[in-house]
DNA sequence: CGCCCCGTTGAACGCGCGTTTAGTCTTTGA
DNA sequence: TCAAAGACTAAACGCGCGTTCAACGGGGCG
């Protein structure tokens, strides 16, 4: 039934003839993954590509073959997308922009489903955000804008987790019913985060410094990192 | 072959007679949804119950009456165990020192992984837990303690779902090998996120007011709700 | 022409899943 | 004492999964 018409149909896709089959079958993959996670059969992939689910096999090796090019695939656009990108200053605010690219918005879903599902693309993702925070706060903290830390990689890597967990857990907890909702969702929850999260970023939380200075005296100075083995409560 | 011996060699339990089993079999899900998952098999939850799968069919009905079960049964506990926790301020500190009554660490694995799944536990769970915390910081606002802020509601929620999400994922990026764990686990978190909360939450992040000038001017007055369509910067 | 190559398919395999069925024990109570 | 009730199990069913197998068809090439 679908053997007859050629990929030909497809009109935008630049290599016609020998493998476009594969980007095919891995865009629909990451879009399927991305809409129904990751426990999505095969064959329904297949169906979306328009092929049977062997000839996935026959190109990946496996499932797993698919998931890891589906990884890599989008951990290469996501980066380079974000080298486009003008002013990424948040984490939030530059998935949001990215999202809302409309063509790379599965791309945004995958990793969400990925961070959700851990793995090494979710370390990696993660991981390349702190880094960009780092030099991003770093380059905001030269110019005065932002106050310098204790801990610079450690406030980098919190203030990613932070806002990439948080918004992990509400697409979770409200998911959108479409890919292209996911859009909306993540407007709607950088609105309900704004006032907070400004606030804070302004003037804190805390109206003096007893639970800092508390922690500094038990701790020594943080940077070398874990000497410390009991908790401060936080 | 397990037929033989009675559930009384598990001395401790209250209920020997009647359907100390049913209590068994949920106690076993718990333990081995928080350890592996929601995608665990029937027949491996019976096994460690020391029954049979079609057994817990029999009790509840299904696969998902089991995981309503669970669910009830977590909400209830970890509701309990709440009010006996002495000075819940944080949620880390309370997801803590819960874990660390080693007797309620499924619960807070069980719980973590209804998180990851999303349903209803999961909202409830956040519902609950963001409504604790509004009591908390307007107790310490009351006392001098906490700045006030504009919107009471979207704070003590953003501070939930930032620190729930951000130790969710980190729980995710670095799964603990047994359920065990999890404390050392939510322990190192708490070790590498406790200087930049503190710094963040004292001093905040930014230098000057910008940023929230340019907000407030953006939209009216928060509280009143969904009133500005489009989105500021954050 | 005849050959091979290779993209692609339909059919099937084995597995583990949740669930159903039928039946065997053990307890209980009229 | 005998039957009803309930706890519990062995076996099997149907399903969907990832994967394997054998084969078909058409284009390039000797």
């Amino acid at each position: 039934m679908r053997s007859t018409d050629r990929p030909s149909d497809a009109g935008t896709d630049p290599l016609d003839g020998a493998s476009a089959t594969r980007a095919r079958i891995r865009d629909a993959a990451v879009l399927r993954f991305a809409r129904d996670g990751f426990t999505v059969g095969l064959r329904q992939i297949a169906e979306d590509a328009g092929v049977t689910a062997p000839l996935i096999v026959h190109y990946f090796g496996s499932k797993d073959g698919l998931r890891a090019a589906c990884d890599t695939h989008v951990l290469a656009m996501i980066r380079e997308a974000k080298g486009k990108a003008l002013v990424p200053n948040d984490t939030n605010a530059l998935l949001m922009s990215l999202a809302s690219v409309e063509e790379s918005a599965p791309l945004v879903g995958y990793a969400l489903r990925s961070l959700q599902a851990g793995g090494r693309l979710a370390r990696d993702f993660v991981d390349q955000f702190a880094a960009d925070a780092e030099v991003y706060i770093a380059e905001a903290v030269a110019a005065g804008e932002m106050r310098p830390s204790r801990d610079e990689k450690a406030r980098a890597r919190y203030l990613t987790v932070q806002g990439l967990g948080a918004l992990l857990l509400d697409v979770t907890l409200n998911p959108p019913a479409e890919p292209t909702d996911l859009l909306a969702m993540i407007d709607g929850y950088m609105q309900r985060m704004a006032l907070p999260t400004v606030e804070i970023f302004t003037d804190g939380l805390l109206t003096n410094r007893r639970m800092l200075d508390a922690y500094l005296l038990y701790v020594g100075d943080p940077p070398p990192g874990g000497d410390g083995s009991e908790t401060p409560q936080s």
